[in-house]
DNA sequence: GAAATTTATATGAAAAGTCATATAAATTTC
DNA sequence: GAAATTTATATGACTTTTCATATAAATTTC
């Protein structure tokens, strides 16, 4: 039962899942304080870049397709997206970011950048750079397309 | 709106929630296969290593307490674990993993750890202990107790 | 030591997420 | 080129999560 460390403390899904919830943390409070769910700011931050079909969106912002399709439901209702025809692909729906959803991204994102900087203040410039390579490696490594 | 790349490509909070969900959804998939849902996974992993109250179960498994109440109605329903009075304060619940649920981890824990070693694999040893290195700074330094 | 405050868990109503599948448009097969 | 298959999104029934707050036990204050 207690021979060495626990389990979870060297596994490395559970050491991924922890810094993320707790580097997200102070972020995602201060969003919501400002009435912006997580899942909406991911949305939003996404198609800041460029409007995009509900499937990449789902895919980008690791949302799932239903759960997504009713986010947007909500989304568009409330004036941040909406949602347009896809020019060649009849099943495809375009979401773009809506006027609503710009002005909120542009008050969001200056604070999602400074809290980043924050994040990352402790690390020397090269340690950080290493973590953000490292990470891109795992992804890549386990992307499923 | 395509100056450069786009703001998530480079953005910490989001390469370290796609990571984490990529690393970890073929092994959500095998656990969800045999009928167990992700974080009653995470609540036997973790009991698996002692009993826990509720409040430090929650803090450990990532998940809000009025969550994880219910989620342990749920799984002491199903035997997996149960409920104990707490010895010296009468406001705690402790829980201790049950029957089933420690059937449970030994048949998934070697699993868990068969995956990692996959994730894992194309790294060689130094990098896999950097990032696993770098993760716990990480946690440490945004850790809010 | 009683009252006030804090801490730990539970609860209820509302919101969001999930799973299976429907719908409908595209693509492939023959 | 019609039928069969695949792909993209939506939908509905059900489950889980969330938010605010209730309950109850401990601790602190005076």
């Amino acid at each position: 039962m207690a021979a060495g460390k626990a389990f979870i403390d060297d596994y490395l899904l559970y050491l991924l899942a922890r810094a993320s919830h707790q580097a997200s943390r102070q972020f995602h409070q201060v969003i919501k304080a400002q009435g912006v769910p997580v899942p909406q700011w991911r949305v939003l931050a996404t198609l800041n870049d460029g409007p995009r079909t509900i499937g990449d969106l789902a895919e980008i912002t690791l949302i799932q397709q239903p759960t997504l399709t009713k986010l947007i439901d909500r989304m568009a209702r409330e004036g941040l997206v909406r949602r347009q025809p896809h020019s060649d692909d009849g099943r495809k729906v375009v979401v773009a970011i809506a006027g609503r959803g710009a002005a909120l991204v542009r008050k969001l994102l200056p604070q999602a950048k400074r809290h980043e900087t924050d994040v990352l203040a402790g690390y020397d410039g090269d340690e950080a750079a290493t973590l953000k390579r490292i990470l891109r490696t795992l992804i890549a490594r386990t992307d499923e397309s």
